[in-house]
DNA sequence: CTGGATCCTGTAAGATACTG
DNA sequence: CAGTATCTTACAGGATCCAG
């Protein structure tokens, strides 16, 4: 695999591509937040459990830019924002449904959890 | 989901856990290398493009701290070291075959890598 | 309600040089 | 050949305050 530039990165393959749009601690969590439908901001932030303001912000407007998930402003009053995944992120569900469950694997070979 | 600790550090979720294993930028590079059979360190470091002597090393204790490979030394001249996948971590293996199938179709989504 | 800006700390990770 | 130690820089992530 030839290495290849993104948006100023460098990349070695397309796994470490791919891990650039699931990565960190908060991305999963989030896509997982929005599978069922579009959720807005501040449900958002209840969802997922100590996410901080400023990660949540900094991880969905990442996420935008990657084109993972689309954000629409509903000018009411107070303002209403929604967001939603992308047919991209939709495709990488599987894969974290998949996730999810070697992850509690681990968990139980670890002996936590329980 | 119950939050739970793991060798002194805190984990919110399955999935959290699965990629303490896998995440980071090496670990997975490191896993794919070793997937048809043992590899001696280095191999390892010539198979697996621009890692650097210490991270090669840094992941290598990681993964074996968390079971997800063995080191076997043969006491040679010069010393042989070999690593090998665990029952463990081959069961990520088709995982990560999924996340370089993302891959491969995000880099073509972003019009990179053609 | 939603979002941005600033300051601060811990850890990831590269470069380099050294050891059995 | 395989591995360690040290130094340094970049970024993830938290706390807090400010704004449309």
């Amino acid at each position: 695999m030839k290495d290849f530039r993104h948006e100023h990165r460098l990349y070695y393959s397309p796994v470490e591509f791919a891990m650039a749009h699931l990565g960190g601690t908060w991305k999963i969590p989030i896509l997982l937040s929005l599978r069922h439908g579009p959720v807005r901001y501040g449900d958002l932030k209840e969802r997922i459990p100590h996410i901080s303001h400023k990660m949540l912000n900094t991880q969905l407007r990442e996420l935008e830019k990657k084109g993972m998930i689309t954000r629409t402003l509903y000018r009411e009053k107070p303002p209403r924002v929604e967001y939603a995944l992308t047919a991209k992120a939709q495709r990488a569900l599987p894969i974290l449904d998949q996730l999810t469950a070697y992850g509690e694997y681990l968990m139980a070979a670890a002996g936590v959890g329980g």
